[in-house]
DNA sequence: GCCATGACTGGCG
DNA sequence: GCGCCAGCCATGG
């Protein structure tokens, strides 16, 4: 069976006060445990507004910096540092991501082993019938 | 108020 | 592994 679209439309997409988003995102990201990672649609998920990863790409570029975020422990659902390779930036989030024990190489974790939350390792296991450590 | 932009994502070649 | 594309949508000029 094809699955033929992703239906990424407005269907099942609650509606959503910036205000509120804001303050659920800071907190989910703040959540985000030392030596782990998560990603922008999880953070958004957790966040209780599923499909809408890009929103929290939003509203981390636009948060005060005042707020401490631990914004280096978001990155893209391929476990790749959004920043371009080689950016002020880019180098900031992996080198603060190896301080705290994630491995990142050429801006890329594994979130089998860091993702946050574990709900991918579960998957994985549930199609594996064992965890795989990734390397 | 319109329009381009982007710290996204999943599918496909 | 990489690049391109379509869909999505808040932000900023």
């Amino acid at each position: 069976m094809v699955k033929k679209k992703p239906a990424r439309s407005k269907v099942g997409v609650a509606p959503v006060q910036m205000a509120d988003v804001r303050e659920r995102i800071y907190a989910t990201v703040k959540r985000i445990p030392r030596g782990r990672v998560s990603n922008y649609g999880a953070v958004a998920e957790v966040a209780g507004f599923p499909r809408r990863a890009r929103l929290v790409g939003t509203v981390l570029r636009t948060a005060p910096q005042s707020l401490r975020l631990p914004w280096h422990r978001v990155v893209n659902a391929q476990g790749r540092v959004a920043f371009p390779a080689g950016t002020p930036a880019f180098q900031k989030q992996c080198g603060r991501l190896e301080t705290e024990g994630v491995v990142c190489r050429r801006g890329r974790v594994d979130l089998n082993r860091f993702g946050w939350p574990d709900r991918d390792r579960q998957i994985d296991e549930l199609l594996w019938g064992a965890p795989r450590r990734a390397r």
